[in-house]
DNA sequence: ATACGTTCACATGGTTCA
DNA sequence: TGAACCATGTGAACGTAT
């Protein structure tokens, strides 16, 4: 029924806590506007027009144990919440009725309790928050996995099917007739290589794109313009190895990543001798070199973290939108000027900043040389170790 | 069994339903709609009205190695499944029946599992996805079986794989060559054609040439041959035109290609009305005809592929080569199979197959009419937006 | 025949915003 | 404040592989 509003209107500064929530992404871009009102739903066990038990007011369903109408939910549910204490200005008897309900908060609360309500059911603060949280995962990864569907049309990964029938062929015959007791985990060993990459993969790229997103002006970019950005340059790719290089142990090649020991073994290695990777020594030799040749700049943290945004930053969208462009020439400036500070501070000569922006097209030059590496489904595992 | 509201969210009622709510998704499901609710299904073993050993609620058989109704088989599964951990809010010595079994999940699963219930049944993501993936894959090979099954009534003679090798080749050829839109991953154009022909033609003519090729027997063509091909009819002229009114969307006159916007101007345009086209009125308003006549027909990717090799197939190689010949007809009989098993399907009329020869017909004079225009080096430029 | 996972209508908690 | 909305847990019915 309509509201009425009377005496305490003031009441609570009302909600407005929100704002963080970021935009819900604007569901549908409706074009009909008509947006047929759907009936609000009511529950299937109350009886034509049942009565709110506190207020009289038509019933919605069952709400912390009674049956209540919207308004009496809501109430409820604020007063427990917030732990709101009520006092009657008269003698703690008042009438609650559809009209009246608004007039006395005390009285109107009391009402609810002894109707049944039970503030048990309520969610205290951090019920609530884990809630928040929980959707506000899955709304990420909904939106994941909705990229990644897009990226996988876009690059998947080489399949070698041949190979893999080949091997599954083999390795099946061989089990069934040379070895019945390696069966058991056929499951895992067998899995398709294609499948395997996905899931290998999906973890970094993830964090790629929640990189990508956290930057300013990125929030609001539709899954396939970041899909876009994300297939037409191999910035992630040289973003991730930017990251591995400076994980190598130049001294002793070695990769510095924790792994779950096998089993029984030293509980943590120191980490893996390059060489232990299973890729072309081509590939190897090159990550020796521009990971020795960064080592000497000694990049900073946030140096690191400034370079891979503007290695991430798509030229396209720079290029459509000046306020984007202007962006990223700002990220260009404030890189260049902490490279130079820290250049003095570290005591390098002056030629940090050029310097950099050779390695770094070394390092684009290479990471394109080798990008077929990446794709291909076989090496997936090797390279989620590298990427970890 | 009978629900009762409770801190979660409560059991329903088995009403049956019958709402009408249905807002969500509602995807296919069974018309038919009488389905007479059959039994649920009891395990033979379980005494009459055995309950729960968890809740009490009437037992439905063995779940996760203990006797539970599907509350609980459902509640401890998605428990297991997420990992989730839940803590009680009393004592963690909450009472679990029927009515409470929803008030305190810490101590439902808890109590799940001193009945003893086991995670270990519980499959985890790695098996939950190979048993997706089998089943996905039976029914795939289910429906291929059938579909063999009818193909092999309609062509007893012929080995059934290779009529359908024969559908196959010939569709991807044509999406390859001649209509890559059509093709759901090929975002990316044409395949290049041959070098050594793209320099000696336009396009167009190197893809319906190349398409030509791919089909079983021209594959040895030399150029000569193919440049007789190509003028002694208007075939690629049909095939070309055959494509283009598939792109029309006759309710609004739209040609839905994908141009390069001119530069910021809205990114997609949503398709060209086809009055812009740079053509006399009078082609325009056949196309039109044409291009209605033939959506009535609803053709798939299939029918307009082999629809265009035939059409493509030279009458004068058939001619000479009785081989040749013989495979012109088996195409023809393929799409005629086809097209009137399709009819069937869409619920066709059984004038399916006459009517498309009736329209071809149509096709072929239209084309021939305004076959000059294809050639007027003022028309190049439309001409190529139409055959994009 | 049995016991897994899947599906989806439903109920009800919180959230939004006029 | 409360009407409309969104999101998630629940469990009856069901589809399949073993
Ligand atoms: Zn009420
Ligand atoms: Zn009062
Ligand atoms: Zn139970
Ligand atoms: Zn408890």
């Amino acid at each position: 029924m309509s509201p009425i509003p009377s005496r305490l209107n003031s009441s609570t500064s009302s909600t407005s806590s929100g704002s963080s929530t970021s935009s819900p992404s604007t569901p549908y871009h409706h074009v009909g506007r008509t947006r047929t009102r759907q009936a609000p739903y009511i529950p299937s066990y109350l009886e034509e027009g049942q009565q709110c038990v506190v207020c009289g007011d038509k019933a919605t369903g069952l709400h912390y144990q009674a049956i209540t109408c919207e308004g009496c939910k809501g109430f409820f549910r604020r007063t427990a919440q917030k732990r709101l204490q009520y006092s009657c200005k008269e003698n703690n008897d008042c009438e609650i009725n559809v009209i009246s309900r608004n007039v006395c908060q005390a009285c109107r609360f009391k009402k609810c309790l002894i109707s049944g309500m039970t503030t048990d059911l309520v969610l205290d603060e951090q019920e609530r928050n884990a809630k928040r949280q929980l959707i506000e995962k899955n709304r990420e990864k909904k939106e994941l996995d909705q990229l990644m569907g897009l990226l996988k049309e876009s690059f998947p990964c080489l399949p070698i099917n041949e190979v893999k029938s080949i091997v599954d062929n083999v390795s099946e015959a061989y089990c069934k007739w040379i070895d019945p007791s390696l069966k058991m985990d056929s499951n895992f060993r067998f899995q398709d290589p294609v499948e395997q990459f996905n899931s290998l993969m999906t973890p970094t790229l993830a964090r790629t794109f929640a990189f990508l997103k956290s930057l300013e002006g990125f929030s609001s970019l539709d899954l396939n313009q970041i899909r876009e950005i994300m297939t037409s340059s191999n910035g992630w790719l040289e973003v991730q190895i930017l990251k591995t290089i400076h994980k190598i142990d130049v001294e002793n090649w070695l990769l510095l990543i924790e792994e779950d020991a096998p089993q029984g073994s030293p509980p943590r290695s120191p980490g893996v001798p390059l060489g232990n990777l299973r890729f072309e020594k081509n590939f190897i030799d090159d990550l020796k070199r521009i990971s020795e040749s960064f080592s000497n700049l000694q990049m900073t943290t946030e140096e690191i973290a400034l370079l891979s945004a503007v290695i991430l930053f798509p030229e396209s969208l720079a290029e459509k939108n000046p306020e984007m462009k202007k962006q990223k020439k700002q990220l260009w400036t404030i890189l260049e000027h902490i490279v130079e500070q820290n250049a003095s501070i570290l005591d390098f000569g002056i030629e940090r900043w050029p310097k950099l922006l050779n390695k770094l097209m070394n390092l684009q030059m290479i990471v394109n040389r080798h990008s077929k590496v990446f794709f291909e489904a076989t090496n997936a595992r090797e390279v989620a170790r590298l990427f970890t």
